[in-house]
DNA sequence: CGCCGGTATATAACGTCTCATATACTCCGG
DNA sequence: CCGGAGTATATGAGACGTTATATACCGGCG
């Protein structure tokens, strides 16, 4: 039930076509949420239909008529209480790092190839992430570079034949 | 396209039934992944129906009898091409992150409620991810440290009133 | 005895998400 | 003039996810 909200969000600001609306949601990551065209479309039909948003055509320079979508005082009333309801921690969801977490039984060699490989995906990801200054995006920031300095270590760690136990623990 | 194989990755650990593997989903969010009982109990019949998994009836000490669920050779094949796939990152998904962002417009008290909410949740969580020595954990405890980290030097930030930009930059 | 709490399985209804596919308009290069 | 790239909207199938609800078995408590 996030997406619709989402929508409503970035419209407030300005408005915008689904179009404009994926292009912004995929350009920051830093946002917290993305959604396909095909998911976009249909949200904001139930949007208007619901009477939180408004439609408008316009001939655009290129490409068939965009169809513009502006937030009714309902839409930002409906904003404005769901950014009030209280926060919680997401449902933990990545593929990715389930995977990395099962390849925890291969042997070492494997294994750092894997980190690596993420380690790569991870790099890419903070040159794209290096601008912006707002809150969202220094947070993304940082746990770019928190999770890259983690992937080097437990790298090390493999590579040194030892294992990453918490500081100042050693066994006779 | 997740689930299925997540299951499989902790069925190869040991045999167990849909309600076991909920409890190790939940109790261990660095797995990355986890999911209702509502949504393990049909994906455990697919994999039954795919031939990945097989199933053995058992009485409990207390409560109906379970159905443990154990990997077949043909299920094992599946996890390891499964594990074998390149990594990506995942498609951002957090409407908390998201209503955050959002609510970076609004008045600085506001925001700095907001954060120390966030900053409660995050707290909690990791107390919760202090114990255990896999890569997987070391990762979660680092990323949450990381961003009490950030909650709290946004919130100073609020408190100064001042702005967090790359350090070393001063306008006239 | 009846109820509660923990174990355990199950399904219906509904909403969300992904993936594939189709259409239409414009500009540009070959 | 044809095809490809970019802009823009749209739909359908099927899987996935959430919430609510139901059932059953056991032990302990009042």
């Amino acid at each position: 039930m996030s997406l619709p909200h989402v929508l409503l969000g970035l419209l407030s600001t300005a408005p915008a076509s689904g179009w404009d609306l994926k292009r912004r949601l995929s350009e920051d990551p830093a946002r917290g949420w993305d959604a396909d065209l095909s998911q976009i479309y249909p949200a904001l039909r139930r949007l208007l239909r619901g009477g939180f948003v408004s439609l408008k055509r316009r001939r655009s320079p290129q490409g068939p008529p965009r169809r513009e979508y502006r937030v009714t005082p309902s839409g930002r009333r409906e904003l404005k209480e769901w950014l009030a309801e209280p926060f919680a921690l997401p449902r933990p969801h990545d593929a990715t790092l389930a995977r990395l977490a099962l390849l925890e039984r291969n042997a070492p060699p494997d294994r750092v190839r894997r980190l690596q490989e993420y380690r790569g995906l991870l790099a890419d990801e903070l040159k794209r992430a290096s601008a912006g200054s707002t809150a969202a995006r220094r947070r993304r920031r940082l746990l770019l570079e928190t999770e890259l300095a983690w992937a080097d270590a437990e790298s090390a760690a493999l590579l040194a034949g030892r294992s990453l136990e918490p500081a100042g623990r050693t066994r006779p």
